[in-house]
DNA sequence: ATTTTTGTTCTACAGTTGTAGTATATAAAC
DNA sequence: GTTTATATACTACAACTGTAGAACAAAAAT
């Protein structure tokens, strides 16, 4: 849990989040079906995924003249990740500071006291 | 502070924290010490300046051969526009993703306290 | 007045990101 | 076996980012 996963572009994250969301084995297929309203060319998937695992985020196994998609980083890794990143890199590491964005952030009430009531039951 | 802020990449937010501890009127070699600890030359600097002013996040006012830089976006926007964007993308908009994110942060067992606190503290 | 310093603007350039056309290999259909 | 459809790899390219040297203007020093 305590990697130092750097921040992907929002285009990659985007495939990731498809990828997360797949049950493997995932096939070029599934992943643009998932993305079906970005409407990216095919080619531009393809060139996402080969980034993403040069990243080291995603593993390409060869099947045939196809290929399978294996992701490398969880879901809850990277959020746990970009989380620390961002308290420190926007709220400049204060709490404080990022409870009054959280507050200002257009969250709904209900969401603010939903998240409250998750830190509290995991502090038990 | 509904504002649709676009990220700032992370060079220029770096020179935009330093406009906001500093007061104004706020002279280029403020900024410069300020960041001392970067090293940048003073030209890059000069550059993201520039940037944050082309992207509207400061006023560049001519003062003789100097320039004042005047921050048009406050921190405070800036960071729940962030915080906004980072739980709808980061977290797909799930609050309790957002919750095991915070947990699993490495923030201290404090830190998680005392924002819940702070969040219980807003909602009176 | 000339040199030196200082402050800014221009230009530059490599690496990243967003997006996709072209080429190539191979499997499926005829 | 030749045509056709697929899947991926290679190439491309503009915009953005990180960083800074070169050019230029003006003020300060001599």
């Amino acid at each position: 849990m305590e990697k130092e996963l750097r921040r992907l572009p929002d285009s990659e994250l985007e495939v990731m989040q498809a990828l997360w969301e797949l049950e493997e084995p995932i096939y070029r297929a599934a992943v643009e079906e998932k993305l079906a309203q970005r409407r990216l060319a095919v080619t531009t998937l393809l060139t996402l995924l080969t980034r993403l695992a040069d990243k080291g985020f995603v593993r390409i196994e060869k099947d045939g003249r196809r290929s399978r998609y294996v992701p490398l980083v969880s879901r809850k890794d990277y959020q746990a990740a970009q989380s620390r990143r961002f308290v420190q890199q926007v709220c400049g590491g204060s709490i404080s500071a990022f409870a009054s964005a959280l507050c200002d952030s257009g969250l709904s009430r209900g969401d603010l006291d939903e998240l409250r009531r998750l830190l509290e039951e995991d502090a038990l």
